[in-house]
DNA sequence: GTGAAAGCGCTAACAC
DNA sequence: GTGTTAGCGCTTTCAC
């Protein structure tokens, strides 16, 4: 391991002169695509910019661009990014990298992102204030054109609309806080909840009971709201909720479940839990206490995360197009970036219901 | 949406004098520190650079760190990383952002990296060969000073030579390919293979089969061999695998799980799935095929991705230390950036088994 | 249609 | 210990 093939190291004040070994990918510089084409750097610049390529004689750009292929040239994006002052990065925050909501939504904006030459920078903020504010100190740094965050928290609005203020435009996915003065892009929560109700309330139950997310998380008080309508509209009781989950876990789930039977004047029939998790733990509680999903008790989950069709019983659940979602932030991020003074919006996707085993018509009043 | 607090946009060519809005974050450059206490901006880079403070009076420093402070200066990365011809910056490929082990993975190189001020652009391949080239292109464009590939497939590897021999490191996790010259970090497949025999013959089985996972894979391989070298050590009949998986998925899974009930003479006591969702798939042919799973044929999976616990029955399987995997091998890469002329180490994790419900002695004899 | 020249913001020789 | 100078590789006025 030594030297025969080594190649000029990048880092190495490499000479331009430099002999490529035979099958080396590039490392030539503009300088040297423009010497081997016989014209000025900003005559190959010109050439290779699709943008600037009209001003530039058609033969002229061919000799240019074969140029380049020989040498197998490849442009210097830090470089160019430094002299044009953008970068073509947008960073992108997500609490947690093994959350498959955060999975999608990745695959949403990259999708979209790739189309413009944009590539993303991603940081796993795991909840923490701290990281969070560490992450976008290190996206300034890297200057990117600008965010996408979906790892919100209320503490750290005030850190997102200094990066707003800055100049960097900010945009919300799948987590969001209204009235913050930054675009959201997320699911419709409202409507997802009120799925949820009237697939239970359609069913024949009477008696229904929530398990609530996170109170200081906006996405599960909407889930909130959509579903209570629906209750009130069907004129059935809404008893508060017991607790919130700290964390929508399966820990939480199971919890919260137990509080509920244990709570509740009347079992109810059906429960609608926040997210899928929560209502994996809700259905271990049931078996614990002896009662059977959907037999005893309906359960609704929400985000229709991998293998949930394979539980048993199989989950129903809300689906979020979360993979679209994170196309339309990445879109609305991009119209942001051509152009900074447009109003924040709010952008609502449709949820739909998914029904599958773990829901059932309440058992006939014994 | 229009002026008062409109600051100085960034991409606009900002003058230095620019007023600078009350809490607006930076945008200040090394020169309006340097200025603002009064040294030399290279006496000013010198202070903000841990490894070169030491060049420094004291006093001196500490002037310009307030000055930078009270600026709010944050460093501009990429003229740095152009002048230093080093971007702090690691390609990341993977095949799958939805996948699990994709995202342990991303988490341990991303702690690693962290440590040393770098940070991971991840691309994802989908397992295209079309799109791996063009994200290695892309990263060699970023001038990532190395790449941690997890999505390589057999006719990847020329690629991956010819990056290599430019000049970028490049380790190969999770997914490798031996002989290639390029390094490895991954969990030991041969001894997670080993892992799921073991269990299974010490539980009472006598006749096994493997549902295989790709054969272009290695690691599906090598799983396949430390199963066999354990099944034959223990004199047992190893049957040819019916066929394998195009794909490692629930579909593909089922459909070889079918096979072997059609196939097989005598029909297995236990099968080892070469991943999870082979295994969840094999569980439902089971059902369908009026079967129990592990009444009448206990089932191990490999990976031990979320929920499989949660499964019913919860499933057996061997774990990978994924983050750990991460972690090693942003290790492995840090040091060859360090040093290229290493030799390409190959670097192997112990894998555990889980042991859970889908499996269990077999049946007695009716 | 092409070339000349300047400079993005930073760091690293080199001088003193 | 600090300043001077040069330049990373590119794009973009501005001339002609």
């Amino acid at each position: 391991m030594s030297t025969a093939h080594r190649p000029a190291r990048r880092g190495e004040p490499t000479p331009d002169h430099a002999r490529r070994v035979a099958g080396t990918p590039p490392r030539g510089t503009l300088k040297d695509v423009a010497a081997a084409a016989g014209v000025h750097p900003s005559t190959a610049s010109r050439s290779l910019d699709p943008t600037q390529a009209f001003r530039v004689r058609a033969e002229t750009r061919e000799r240019v661009l074969a140029a380049a292929a020989r040498l197998g040239y490849q442009p210097h994006r830090l470089a160019g990014s430094l002299r044009r002052q953008r970068t073509s990065t947008v960073g992108v925050l997500v609490a947690d990298y093994e959350t498959p909501i955060y999975a999608a939504l990745l695959r949403g904006i990259s999708a979209r992102l790739e189309r413009e030459g944009c590539v993303p920078i991603s940081l796993e903020t795991q909840d923490r204030h701290d990281r969070l504010l560490d992450s976008i100190r290190i996206l300034v740094e890297h200057r990117v054109d600008g965010v996408i965050t979906a790892a919100t928290r209320a503490q750290d609005l005030a850190a997102l609309r200094d990066l707003v203020r800055s100049g960097t435009p900010v945009v919300m996915a799948v987590r969001y806080f209204r009235g913050a003065g930054i675009p959201i892009v997320a699911n419709d929560d409202l409507r997802g909840g009120a799925l949820a109700a009237e697939h239970l309330v359609r069913l024949g139950h009477r008696h229904l009971a929530q398990l609530h997310g996170p109170n200081d998380v906006e996405p599960f008080t909407e889930r909130s709201l959509g579903y209570r309508s629906v209750l009130s509209r069907a004129g059935l009781l809404d008893p508060d909720p017991v607790d919130y989950a700290d964390t929508p876990t399966v820990e939480e789930g199971r919890r919260l479940m137990h509080l509920v039977l244990q709570r509740s004047a009347q079992r109810p029939t059906a429960v609608f839990a926040h997210n899928d998790l929560i209502a994996i733990g809700a259905i271990e509680a049931l078996h614990e206490a002896g009662l059977s999903c959907p037999e005893d008790v309906s359960v609704v989950g929400y985000n229709d995360m991998p293998l949930t069709e394979h539980l048993v019983p199989s989950l129903t659940t809300v689906r979020m197009p979360t993979v679209e979602v994170g196309r339309v932030a990445a879109e609305t991020l991009l119209g942001l970036i051509r152009d900074r003074d447009q109003a924040p919006v709010s952008i609502t996707l449709e949820p739909q219901l998914v029904a599958r085993a773990s829901t059932a018509p309440p058992r006939p009043r014994a």
